[in-house]
DNA sequence: CTGTCCATGTAAAAAGTTACATGATTTA
DNA sequence: TAAATCATGTAACTTTTTACATGGACAG
């Protein structure tokens, strides 16, 4: 049998911590994984349907303001938990990654070299941003107990994302060094052309 | 403009490296990429009509056999370089990553601390072994000069997963450790309970 | 009274995997 | 001669994104 889908049980396993509404989960998924897991809301708002079909989540009404009918809130129900004890219990699938810039650095022209300079330069900025963001939510982590019946757990997961940042900012800053050497012997190359050319000039 | 999809580029790029058939584009890319790709027969086939049909590769005809006629190569054309120089000239898309170990990790309950454990055991046997055939990979980049005729550029994309890998080895190792506190402890708990509970037994 | 954020939702398209059918060639 | 590997391909399905429509709340 295949593995299940994710999308459900990602919800009933937010939903657990407290109820939210479709768009409160996208955006506490957002915020929590802080780039482990994204939802978009083609997802969300069908899969919280078919939660509701099955009886996994139920209704809870408008959400804070008084006589705001428009924002739903939903909340895990028992057989909501049932489901999501089962699929914690699964082993997680082996993703299949796709790294866009990898890719077009293997396929890149060497005589191209300013291209993938800038993406990586690019990359070495949201991952020293990424880096100090996932710093200060792991300082918030003991704080936030209330919020998550399982902090050390979201600590380990948050760590995970610190040590992939590191290693990706020392791969960027090593490589643009590499990426300038190899700049400077070519332009010295050209220069060496240049003067075999014109010789006196 | 939304962003070109990556497949048919990709084949485009293999292929400037030296004709190949479906199944050697496939099995190129897994053995290249060490893990930062992956297409299905699905989609090479598909976009291999594709390319034809648009005129940026050409069938080579039969491979290397005297009489072997099912084994179809292509060959890169001057319109599939021209298209391949354009998708390389525009900046990589972002990956949204799904990591499912660390959205179960995150989701998960303290009270089943041996499936996580499970999970990362398993995850460490993996990145070592890939970390271990990715340095194999790095020492014989020098040699294979005339099949890629970017190997510096082939060495950082390797070198990205070595330093990936490498983090990831670091986090199982520290996350397991303080799993088997969390277990200690909680195994401290239950016996101080049973203690409480039969006080003269 | 305008722009931004909050909020829900759908339809269609796109992207990707899986399972299967088929058969040649090579190796043990 | 059996098993493994090489090899091509398709159809169905699943999964995911994107673009759009709609409108309330609130801040400046």
């Amino acid at each position: 049998m295949r593995p299940a889908l994710a999308t459900p049980y990602v919800i009933l396993g937010l939903l657990r911590f407290g109820p939210l509404s479709g768009y409160g989960i996208r955006a506490e998924l957002t915020r929590a994984t802080a780039g482990f897991w994204s939802e978009s809301y083609g997802q969300i708002y069908p899969a919280l349907r078919s939660l509701l079909r099955g009886g996994r989540v139920r209704r809870l009404g408008q959400g804070g303001g008084k006589r705001t009918r428009r924002k739903v809130t939903y909340a895990i129900t028992a057989k909501g938990r049932a489901a999501l004890e089962a699929w914690l219990a699964q082993s997680p699938r082996a993703e299949q990654p796709r790294n866009d810039l990898l890719v077009k650095l293997y396929l890149s022209d060497r005589e191209f070299l300013d291209k993938p300079e800038a993406w990586i330069r690019d990359l070495l900025t949201r991952e020293t941003e990424r880096l100090e963001r996932l710093r200060r939510m792991q300082a918030e982590v003991p704080r936030s107990q209330h919020r998550h019946p399982n902090v050390r757990f979201w600590s380990f997961a948050l760590a995970h994302g610190e040590a992939q940042a590191q290693a990706t900012i020392g791969w960027c800053q090593r490589t643009l060094g590499a990426l300038a050497l190899l700049q400077q012997a070519r332009a010295r190359r050209l220069a060496a052309a240049a003067r075999r050319k014109l010789p006196f000039e």
